[in-house]
DNA sequence: GCATTCTGACACGCAACCGTGTCAGAGAGA
DNA sequence: TCTCTCTGACACGGTTGCGTGTCAGAATGC
């Protein structure tokens, strides 16, 4: 019976500790990927290269480069949705000021690191990310319905709607960031607002 | 000085249509791909197993896998174009009838081929695809804004809200073709133009 | 019959990426 | 000092898809 080795500090940092530095250095390093060259540059090798170390703590930590993206794309539509939640949070009981609440809260958390922003506009172009896309976009319909315009989730206009809402959105976000749309931070956030308000019955 | 070998009917079919006849095939086992199992299945050997074509007919007719995609997405989005550019014709002054009639069109042209369903919800997912789409989508605005809200298309309110409006319901369509919206085509197209005029000023 | 074209099958070499394995040398611990 | 762990580099075999090339046999035209 051969016994497991011993796991010892090394240049002064525990085993563990190690192992965390090395996942964060291999996240960072996809997220500059995405960042840089897009979803598809995610390979394990590519991650590697960027982090600065070798594919064997690449499969120390992610099962494969699926897992690694998965990871970076529910971190990403996590905080979104806290983000959104606490903006929520002490808005006062009026549409526009829940719709402009909501809208303010997305476009800041992805503005707050480019990488991300261009990571959640290829969640649809992969297909790894796209089922964890849509599970997040229904909950942000859904949290539409329920904490921001207060209708009932169950009228299937308003389900519609509320979808529709929301990938647009998406997409129209994603561009702002992309720099296709000539507008200010807050115009893109007033005019995105406008139009959920208008749609509220 | 070697000549160029001539030309010769096979089998009682001349060279030209012969060609056009494998390239008939090769378009068709990409469609099929996409209908079965998406843009990524689109590769130059699958498309000739399914065609039951060689490769050599695959590269006789394009040069690569994203010649053939580029096709089958341009061919399709140019149909769609037509479509809703008819459907515009001989309907009465009315902003309802118009959204109506160019939201059928979308929707009945897709219908006509749900592979192409499926290939217009994943143009978002191909790089070589992503282009031509968001060409198209800004195409589909702006049409939206000049022939169908016939609203002013340098606002730029009313160009971000026709872009988020076709994005929007681009993910919509694309869903229910999927099968994840319990409605009638005809609820479809209603609630979908519900949306466009609440957003015609 | 004979030369030539056409077809379909298959063989190549190339490249990217995968996931695993090996190993020498540096570092730690006793 | 001696032993064990840890690291990083690299080798390896496998897979998938690419684009090109070759070739025997069928079909054609004369």
């Amino acid at each position: 019976m051969s016994s497991q080795p011993v796991e010892r500090p090394y240049r002064g940092v525990s085993a563990e500790d190690r192992r965390t530095v090395r996942r964060a250095k291999l996240v960072e390093a996809g997220l500059d990927l995405v960042g840089e060259r897009g979803v598809v540059a995610v390979t394990a090798e590519a991650v590697c290269a960027t982090a600065g170390l070798t594919k064997r703590y690449f499969y120390e930590n992610f099962t494969d480069r699926d897992a690694l993206l998965r990871e970076l794309v529910d971190d990403l539509l996590g905080d979104v949705r806290v983000a959104i939640g606490s903006a929520l949070d002490g808005v006062p009981d009026d549409v526009g000021a829940r719709v402009s609440a909501t809208v303010r809260a997305l476009v800041d958390t992805l503005a707050d690191d480019p990488r991300r922003a261009r990571l959640y506009a290829e969640t649809g172009a992969h297909d790894a990310l796209r089922t964890r896309r849509e599970e997040a976009l229904d909950g942000y319909a859904m949290l539409l319905m329920t904490d921001v315009l207060r209708v009932d989730p169950d009228d299937p206009h308003m389900r519609l709607t509320s979808r529709l809402v929301v990938a647009g959105t998406t997409d129209v976000v994603s561009h702002w960031f992309a720099g296709d749309l000539d507008l200010t931070r807050e115009q893109l956030v007033a005019d995105v607002s406008a139009i959920g308000v208008a749609l509220a019955p």
